[in-house]
Parts: structure tokens; sequence; C-alpha cells
DNA sequence: ATGCCTGTTGACCGCTTGGTTAGGGGGCCC
DNA sequence: GGGCCCCCTAACCAAGCGGTCAACAGGCAT
């Protein structure tokens, strides 16, 4: 897994791999068949911390509170395994072939993470908690892909090169109408 | 460059390359001392299409136009070169140590970019053109992640995946407080 | 004609690659 | 104790890699 992270499929060797797992290499391939094969277990352990489950901790908050701590989530998740994502977006947008099955994966986060984005923003609606003037799914891309693009701007420019407290508060403002936030509402530092 | 960017560098081989270019290896090695100074040489002739200046034809429009032309420039050069922007990105993610030369052109051209927003924000708010009601810095990059985001949209999923005109009408509307568009404001289609 | 410089080539080199193979040790069942 | 199966290894393999080299063709100045 480290190795595979690290320097990717291709730039990343057998021998090195059982170098550095101290075994021999036919015991690699006694394992698996392939370099390959080898290569999609790796992922599916990298991709497992991925799959978290929302509901469980949404309980009693209100439509508004559960979108606040959703968008939390998505930006703690990504400052935390930067180095992780950094991978896969680079594999996925490299090696079309050889990560197919990693892409439906993938998708399919995507599409449970957004559902509950335009689940959520429609109910909060409904209520008057947020603005109205924008049709659910519209709103939840919108929020999505600013998501995403905060997301490139970590790959790029570190955790330093991007303003989360601004960028969320802008955010609020725009799902919400808030002005400037007061208290809690801030991104607990790194563990 | 069409099998370094299909695809990349470690997965080329200077056979491969001699082979489709009809001449043999050693006159590759004769032009260029290494497969990584070729592939240097290549990157450099890719990025060539991305300067392009958006002065000359900014003229005689007022802020907001020339604000709405930049998002409008953005998301038709995304469109059409998605592919090599795909090999880019990847290449930037990857193969941190064989593209720093690559990483300051980008950088470059990002914070030309952004300069150019926050010059423009900073213009228009002043003019009550648009929402006065944060900081252009903030703004700029709001705008910029949100930009960044469509574009890791059609990486991922093409242009039909993403709601093109309804993102921008909602940036229309966050910026400039604008209602639904009427006419014009369209993405042409591809050439 | 001679010599030189720029391009160009096929053959070649040492090395690494993903993958194989023959075989050995040890626990476990009969 | 004998066979069997599961792990595991050193040695090996063909193929492909990035890169080199000696040779050579042709234009051009002397």
């Amino acid at each position: 897994m480290r190795l595979f992270a690290m320097r990717g499929f291709h730039e990343t060797s057998m021998s090195e791999v059982a170098r550095s797992a101290g075994v021999s290499k036919a015991l690699i391939f006694w394992h698996f068949k392939t370099k390959e094969e080898l290569f999609m277990a790796v992922l599916n352990r990298l991709l497992e911390p991925y799959f978290i489950d929302f509901t469980e901790e949404a309980g009693a908050l209100d439509e508004k509170s559960q979108l606040l701590r959703l968008i939390e989530l998505y930006l703690l998740f990504v400052r935390d395994n930067a180095s992780s994502i950094r991978f896969f977006v680079a594999q996925l947008l490299h090696d079309e072939k050889l990560s197919d099955g990693l892409t439906n994966q993938v998708l399919e986060l995507y599409e449970g993470y957004r559902n509950l984005l335009v689940d959520l923003i429609g109910r909060a609606q409904e209520k008057r908690l947020c603005k109205n003037d924008f049709p659910p799914e519209a709103a939840a891309s919108f929020l999505l892909s600013m998501l995403n693009g905060l997301l490139i701007g970590f790959l790029f420019t570190g955790d330093k090169g991007v303003d989360l407290k601004g960028a969320v508060a802008m955010l609020r403002n725009w799902l919400f109408g808030d002005g400037p936030q007061h208290g809690s509402g801030d991104i607990p530092p790194s563990p």
C-alpha cells in the first residue's frame, strides 16, 4: 500500500514491494496472480476509510445544522486524507483502464453524498431554513462543485493555500444568507 | 506529444516514440540527451495554448461583462481542452519530481487569472455593479474554487455530467444578484 | 578532391522488469 | 512414518528498457 500510494502502479516494481515487505518476490506471486491483482487489492484497502456513514450522527440536528456538518465532514476528510485523495485522483485521471472498478466505487460515493445534499437542501427549503430561489439539485451540484474546487486547492497548495474559514463563511452566506458567524463553527485542527 | 499525453511518461517507451515518429531511436537521443529532456520539451509545447491574453479583447466592456466573459473563457477552454488538462492535472498530482518546472508555469497562469479576477471584482464593487459584502480576494478565491470544481466535473463525467448553464446562472446570481437571464449569455457549442 | 559538420541508422549493451519453476520445510491427518 | 498441503525461497527466464556506438550519407567551405 505504501509504495503503490507513494509512487503509483508503473513506478513501483514487484521486487521493491518484496524487498520492502521482507519477503521473496515469488511469495507475492503466490498470493496474487499478477501485479494488477495486487494493485486492485491495494486500491480496495486504501478506499475503505472513505466509506463512513453520516446517518448515525445526524440524529437530532435540524437540516441547516446537518448541512453545515456535512460540509465540515467533507472538508475535514479532505484535509486529513490529502495524500490518499491525491493518489486516487491521479490514478483515476491517468489510468482509466487500470481503475475501472475504482471509478464505480468513487462514483457511488459521490452520488451518495450528492443525494444526501439534495435531500437535505430540499427539506431545508421547505422549512424556510435556507434561501429558496434555486432547485435543490442545482444547489447541491453547485455546492459539490465548490467543495471539489476546495479539494483541488488542498491538493495543489496544501492547507495553507486555502482559506477554509473564508470559504465556509461564503458558503453559509450563499446557502442561508448568514452574515458573519459567531463562535463555534470553526474547523478543528488536525489530530 | 501524442504518446506522452495519452499514456504518460513512464508508460511511454522511447522505442514506441521512435517507431511512431518513423525515425530511429538513436536519432531521438541525438536531439534530446535523455527521455526526461524530451518529456520536458513535450510539456512546454502542450502548455503553449494555455497562454492566451485576455486584455486585448477586454477593451470596451464594463467590469461586469468582463467578469462574465472571463468565466466564459475559462469554461470554454476547459471544455475544449479537456484531454490535455486531464493529462496536466494527473501529471502534476502524480509526478511531483518530474514536473517541478511545470508546476511553476501552472501556478503562474493560475495567479495571473486570479489577479485578474481580484482586480475586476474590486472595480466592479466600487461601481456598485456587484454585491459588495465580501472582500475581492475572498470572492475571487471562491469563484476560482467553483470554476475548478466545474473543471473536475468535466474531467470525470464529461460535458454531459455538468450543468454549465445552471452553474453559470448561479454564479451570476451570487456575484451580481441577477435573476434568471434572458437570451445571449449562453456557452456556444464546440467548434 | 579533401575534410568537416550535421543528421541518421542498425546493432548492440547492461540492466530491470513481470513472471516462473523446482524444490524445501513444517504442521496435520491417516 | 508417510503422504499431503500450505508457505516460502533462490535461481532463473524472455522481453523490454534507456542509452551508446561505429559507421555513413550528404552538403558546404577550403
